[in-house]
Order: C-alpha cells, then sequence, then structure tokens
DNA sequence: TGAAATTTCTACATTATGTAGAAGTCTAAG
DNA sequence: CTTAGACTTCTACATAATGTAGAAATTTCA
C-alpha cells in the first residue's frame, strides 16, 4: 500500500509544499512548470486538470490527501508532513521484518556522521 | 525498484531462512506448506514449478536473487541477507527525502525502548 | 536413444498508475 | 430564474508489474 506512483510523488510533493490546501488547477499549473525528473529538458505537456483531479481522488482514497469539499474549487492538502509520512514508510518497511536489531544496525552504519549525531541527542543517553 | 509481490516476498523469505542454495522444486513444496498469509484456513493450490520457476527469474533480473546454473537443477539463493535488503530499502525510502533529520527523529520516536538502547550502543558516545 | 526432468517461451488475468474525454452538477452573471 | 462556463465525477484506455501456468525446447540418465 505503500509505493506512490511518479504523477502521484509529484503531486505529493507540491502539497507538501504548501501549507495551505491548493485547488487542482493550481496543482496542474505549477506541475507544468517543474522539470519533469529526467534530465531531458524537455518542456513537455501541460496536463488535462482531470488528469490531476483523478490523481487527487487516488490519493484521497489512500488517505494521503484530504479535500475541502466546502470551498467551491475543491482545495487539496496532505494529510500528514512528509517527515511523517516517510517516516511510518520506513517503519513499515522494517516492521515486516523478524530480525529488527539486525536491520537496525546495517541502516546505522549508514548514516552521516551529521546524522548520527541528530540521532545520539534524539537517543538521550539514559 | 523497491516493492515484491506476495508471492515474490514469499520465495524471498524462504531464501533467506535458507543458507543453501535450494531448487524450484524444493521451494514448491516449502511455498505449498506454509500458509497463504490471510487467516482462512484454506490449505489451497500447490503452485506449479513453472510459476515458480517464473517468479525466481524475475528475482534474478532484479538483483535479489543468484542461481548456480552448474548443478542441474539450478539452485537458487538471496544475494543478500534480509536484514541488508530492508536496511537498504529503508535508505531507498530515507534517501528521497529532502529532510532526512525531521524523518529520523519521527522514526526514532517509534522503536521499542529496547531497539533504542541498541541503536544507542552501536551509535557509541563518542 | 528416448522418456522423464528441467528450463525457457509465451500467454493470459488482474491490478496500479498515467492520462484524459464525456457527461453531470454547480455557480454566478444577467 | 435561466443558462453558459467552471468544476467534478464517470468512464475508458494504455502500459507495466505480478500471479499463474501451458507449450516448447533442452538436458540428463537409464
Amino acid at each position: 500500500m505503500a509505493t506512490l506512483g511518479d504523477l502521484e510523488r509529484a503531486v505529493m510533493d507540491l502539497l507538501w509544499e504548501h501549507p495551505e490546501a491548493i485547488t487542482a488547477n493550481a496543482l496542474r499549473d505549477l506541475l507544468s512548470q517543474r522539470p519533469s525528473g529526467d534530465g531531458d529538458g524537455q518542456e513537455s505537456r501541460p496536463l488535462a486538470v482531470t488528469t490531476v483531479l483523478t490523481v487527487l481522488s487516488r490519493l484521497e482514497k489512500k488517505g494521503l490527501v484530504e479535500r475541502e469539499r466546502s470551498s467551491r474549487p475543491h482545495r487539496y492538502r496532505a494529510v500528514t508532513s512528509r517527515a511523517d509520512h516517510t517516516a511510518e514508510l520506513m517503519l513499515e518497511v522494517l516492521g515486516s521484518a523478524p530480525d529488527r536489531e539486525a536491520v537496525l544496525a546495517r541502516f546505522i552504519g549508514t548514516v552521516s556522521e551529521g546524522e548520527a549525531a541528530t540521532l545520539r541527542k534524539l537517543l538521550g543517553r539514559d
């Protein structure tokens, strides 16, 4: 239930950047600006608004997006912050492992020194 | 590139449990035993060996499985340990976040006290 | 040398996602 | 109140991933 498609991802990224709920049209405009990921300079296609709406509906069904049906052009916002979402995903991945500690060991071995420091601080010394 | 299907997952779980490389037939037998996840007591269908072979080929293409072509009934083994694989997945998820530290904070807030202790040990006190 | 075992090819069903036109609904101007 | 234009919902199709396995090709061993 975790993975998002490219477009879904792009939409979520925009919603995460936006504190305010925004309309599908606004999203479409923002999407048409940002480079489509791959290095190709292709300025690419402006998506149809219905496309954005479809994606938003799917994200809503997945519980990642919430919409204000009150205001007329509906406005959408992310339900959780990106950090929360990412952390949840990580936990989901970790959760299915019977050997959590071993996983954490490998994991820790890879984070940068600065992040390690952050982690130490977060864990406290108790 | 991360997510595995249910059957692929089941096969990987078996390979991870097995230190030795094993044959597709052996895998099929092991698969037919274990309960198919959902609570339904349905003893279910023994998979065709070709099905297992297909899945193994796909996993090989994904770089998760390696096969010994030398021995006649080919034998398969997982390329990495489950812990390594899981840790990689976690890093993959984390990597795409521009706000890694925030994610780590959320993440740390969720692990058990025992695990937190393990993490402290792993991080050292430097 | 063949029959049995094994592997590779090919194929089909289902689901997720990208994409958007068609059709229905609502709002605001007149 | 009426209706054109904006907005939303339905419906639909293409592509890719995955589950599933028969058919065909290949290998082995009796």
